[in-house]
DNA sequence: TCTCGATCTGAAAACGATTTCAGCGTTAGG
DNA sequence: CCTAACGCTGAAATCGTTTTCAGATCGAGA
């Protein structure tokens, strides 16, 4: 009853039991149970076992300061995401921190909000924190920020995309070449008039970049590249898929085939052609990126690209675990995506013309 | 091009410059290039701005390891979720990383999956890292967790609850009486035939299991307490909310509310509704919890209780910070909840009456 | 019985920063 | 001009492990 109010323990209040006190207990040396814990093949059966057993009973657990600070490792790798919010990244983190706690590692996470800048500061902090390894995302970062990794001299990849600059290995999908398959396959379908929507406003959103640059390059190559106004750039969320479905039928109503660089933006999209009374994929055809849970689920079932997050992630941990232990790795791993056809892609209605108005100013 | 192949460097190259260099180009002791850095005020303006410059210069860091090992800080707070995979978990674990960030400390994170035994491995694996704090989710903890935490001495916090057991302080929402007020609120639209959709097959998912309660003692203080074969068990995904649904209407057809304690659930559910050519709200009202950010765009857009998700990780974030300071902190934070009336909700069809054949085989 | 190896184990030196304690120089007051 | 007091700075101990190096123990072979 007369413990200390409301106020929290200053320090640990049993003095930690360490790795002397084990050793006494067990009459051996400090340098001995170091062994048994690190190195359990190199001491004599008998006196391992004594000596986990005095580790057992007064629960001892080492020092990771001092262990760090005298191995010069921390076991320790960190991440930066632009954002949590989204699942194809939330996936991906859970996958690394799975695979890395497998093998002692521990995840430091952190978040740039699609700002550079603030990758810059927590990339930053978490070299001063002595991570052994570093996950990005993407392949656009700042050169101070490479030339910062490079000084540290840690272990980096960068996940979600093909390759990315500055020697910095990737492991991910090719994200142009998706959506310029994509585009083919909507283009085999029949379809001419195209409207895309892109979360490109955040500079460093180089994945939707690529999606973007992967339409219009097979556009062009079919002949029939995209005007600026059939380009609707947005953010990542639902609210502004819809008003830029609405914003791209407004100035293009005969569009029959809209192509989103993200599943969020497509479900948006979606939603915001139903309330228009558009139906897809009868008189519209809709496709994402990503593949997330609810993709599959829409009605119609969005056709879109699947992103192999959890691959990425597991990947990613593998690449360092075996770049910190000093093992060869490979420069960049390409993973496949897979276009994934569903309903809410069809061949345009034949019968209506509703380019009337675009063809009469044309001739 | 004579550098070493794809082998990763062992250690640091450059061989890490320490306090001493920089005290030997600055003329000054280590000790005061270390006040320097933690108490600037103490020394002279002229001579800590001349430390500063060869900081700078040497662009020397701290070896955290060092610091930590010494003064018995890591600067280092832990999060345990069930999953990342859920959107209202990964907005938490965003706004607690961001506000730990903004003071300096660093966050590490893992998940259980909703196992105990993995949450206990994964707590074991921080507290050994040292951390100086640790954020968990829910109040249902095996209780060989809470004497480690104690053992420990580390602070920590509970989320997404409105009070935890074993003296563990929380923050979040009181889930048992927000599924109550939801579930009045069908009530007093007129609803009495009612199913439940909960994801608790998880033991320990507390937050479902609450919910769930809420319902029933809402019914059972109404007279109408559901039968077993009312209340579907699944997991967190959409798809078991689509079948969850199948199964309550195979069992119960004339069902005219069906409350879900997650909006995935209720999503799928909705999903399989339409499938089922059912109109909602017309012939059945669905209801979830979270409020996620497809919620408001589903068609109809779905009635649900919002979860104030970036206010509790702030909220642990300062909790944590705190506490490890040593000021006041308060035993527990209820926040309040909103319940968001939306158009998947509203009273049930008078005309009909679809009850017929579960009715003709009660008499 | 003695010596040579082969194993294991212990003593002690790092790892890099923080902080106490004491000493130095300077200034103010008498 | 001398002493007291104050403000800064430096020397050195310390945090808890890991690891090198050497020493001890034991068995086997001569």
């Amino acid at each position: 009853m007369d413990k200390k109010p409301v106020i929290a323990p200053k320090g640990r209040q049993q003095p930690r039991v360490k790795i002397e006190d084990v050793a006494r207990k067990a009459n051996v040396s400090p340098a001995t149970v170091s062994r048994v814990l690190n190195h359990p093949d190199i001491v004599r059966p008998e006196l391992r076992d004594r000596v986990m057993r005095h580790i057992n009973d007064l629960s001892y657990t080492r020092d990771s300061a001092a262990r760090a600070l005298k191995s010069g490792r921390m076991r320790t790798v960190g991440v930066i995401v632009p954002t949590l919010a989204l699942g194809i990244f939330a996936e991906g983190v859970e996958a690394l921190q799975n695979r890395l706690s497998e093998s002692g590692y521990t995840l430091f996470i952190a978040n740039s909000q699609y700002d550079q800048r603030r990758e810059f500061q927590e990339l930053q902090s978490l070299i001063e924190r002595g991570i052994d390894g570093i996950v990005l995302v993407g392949a656009s970062h700042g050169r101070e920020l490479r030339s910062l990794i490079e000084q540290a001299g840690v272990p980096v990849i960068t996940t979600y995309v093909a390759k990315a600059g500055g020697g910095i290995p990737a492991i991910g999908i090719d994200n142009e070449s998706a959506t310029r398959e994509m585009t083919e396959y909507l283009l085999r379908l029949g379809h001419v008039r195209f409207g895309a929507i892109a979360n490109v406003v955040a500079a460093s959103n180089d994945r939707s970049r690529a999606r973007l640059e992967g339409i219009q390059r097979a556009l062009s190559d079919a002949g029939l590249p995209l005007k600026p106004t059939q380009i609707v750039k947005a953010d990542y969320s639902l609210a502004q898929g819809r008003s830029a479905l609405r914003g791209l039928l407004t100035d293009h109503p005969d569009t029959t085939a809209v192509i989103c660089t993200t599943d969020t933006l497509a479900i948006g999209a979606m939603a915001e052609a139903r309330k228009m009374g558009l139906s897809v994929p009868a008189t519209l055809s809709i496709t994402g990126f990503d593949d997330v849970e609810l993709a599959a689920q829409m009605d119609p079932p969005l056709t879109t690209v699947s992103v192999p997050a959890a691959e990425i992630g597991r990947g990613a941990a593998d690449y360092l675990i075996n770049a910190i232990a000093g093992s060869p790795v490979p420069r960049s791993v390409v993973l496949p995506y897979r276009l994934v056809m569903r309903s809410s892609s069809a061949p345009p209605r034949p019968s209506v013309r509703p380019a009337r108005r675009g063809r009469s100013r044309d001739h």
